[in-house]
DNA sequence: CGGGATATTGACTCTTATCAATGCCCGTGG
DNA sequence: CCACGGGCATTGATAAGAGTCAATATCCCG
């Protein structure tokens, strides 16, 4: 479906690149219906509350969707990874925030044009719903690990999720920090570094450097991912 | 959205009724595209895995949605209260069971009706999307309150939200027992139950027997909730 | 190659879970 | 209408898991 999308709304191609950060996201050359944009590491790509006038599509790179508590808590919702699509909201505010976690190439959609098309295109309403109830599911899955399973538990299932994005491979490269990996497990960074080790022990996995991990048997993982 | 539905999917009337449990669900008067059903307290309306045949709108009652783990951990991830929509899923099967808490009444459509009618009527699939997206962000909310929120800020959140669903009354009927409150907010019932004392003791609330809730204090209990 | 960010590891604390006993409410049947 | 019984809820004592604070260690990134 994102396919779908896609060809309903070819992006320009890769004119105005490389475009850095916050500024140019209000460029007037987001009047095109789909405009390729760079952010750098830890960029903001929108914030909480924001109107919500863009729609993305990752080309490149890891974005984190992150919400904070006024104390200052985070959660992190999702990562995306290339193809997925993110930014499309109920209403018109951003719901939460998107950030670079690594450089990260996108294509931005108007929301406008996006909302204009479909009610022109029922396939585009169509995707965007199909998009939509992935997005779902894949937050219900979450729900399911955050609201019931332990430690150990998450940071197994996380391993298995981030190999499943890399077509399975079974070394994986880590995109985010050890801290980002915490916000989105709803753990500290210590107990998902204290999980890693204990993993290690168990020789289900192997640490090359801090951020590839080699899953080493996956069998085990997902037994103990539940 | 939920009246465009109802508008382009009315139910027959209230024919066949009060039809009780599972084995009518498969019913050959489902054909028709919307029919009124009837479940009593703790009845299974669909189970997880199952085909996803069939999507329903809640006219009475209350419907809590949950997913077990092998070892028999449970998380619930919605009660659905009148007017809300459930069992729509991206596949054929459902990815987790909806079961009534208390005495509930349906109407149930095909959602082979439902993808068919979607494929004349535009407005039909933007009200799924809307309902799909008013959906994910209800559960991002509560992936916010299951990774980053402490028992009495869970148990402080579910309240007003409950309030909320009662149109703000300040006086909540819970239909549903301290197990599954706290499977929906993570917890444990003790855990629960002590949270509901410890905002009795502040004076947030009162409870009425084990079930009403008055909320004395809301403004409170929003500062808690976060 | 050096230095700041990131990660690991350890000691200890605190929140919530677990296990257990008791109490309460509500519906049912006498 | 009352008494009984069973699910449901509360409360207490203790344990366990994850968090916090702090001290290195390691890894990249320039």
């Amino acid at each position: 479906m994102l396919t779908q999308v896609a060809t309903a709304l070819p992006g320009k191609p890769d004119i105005a690149l490389p475009l850095r950060g916050k500024a140019t996201d209000e460029s007037s050359r987001l009047r095109a219906l789909g405009i390729a944009m760079s952010f750098g590491r830890n960029m903001e790509i929108y914030a909480e509350g924001e109107p919500a006038g863009n729609v993305y599509k990752v080309i490149s790179g890891v974005v984190k969707i992150s919400k904070l508590l006024p104390d200052g808590r985070r959660q992190i919702s999702a990562f995306h990874s290339p193809g997925d699509m993110f930014g499309f909201e109920v209403d018109d505010r951003h719901y939460a925030s998107a950030e670079a976690v690594t450089s990260v190439k996108v294509i931005v959609y108007k929301r406008q044009s996006l909302l204009a098309a479909s009610t022109r295109s029922a396939d585009l309403v169509r995707d965007l719903l199909n998009l939509t109830m992935v997005g779902l599911r894949h937050t219900q899955e979450h729900v399911l690990l955050l609201g019931r399973k332990n430690a150990l538990e998450r940071v197994a299932a996380f391993l298995l999720d981030m190999a499943k994005r890399a077509k399975g491979d079974s070394v994986v490269e880590l995109a985010m920090t050890r801290h980002d990996i915490a916000d989105y497990l709803g753990l500290t960074l210590e107990t998902v570094s204290r999980m890693l080790a204990e993993l290690m022990e168990y020789g289900a996995i192997r640490l090359e450097g801090a951020r590839r991990v080699h899953l080493l048997d996956s069998e085990r993982l997902a037994a103990m991912s539940a």
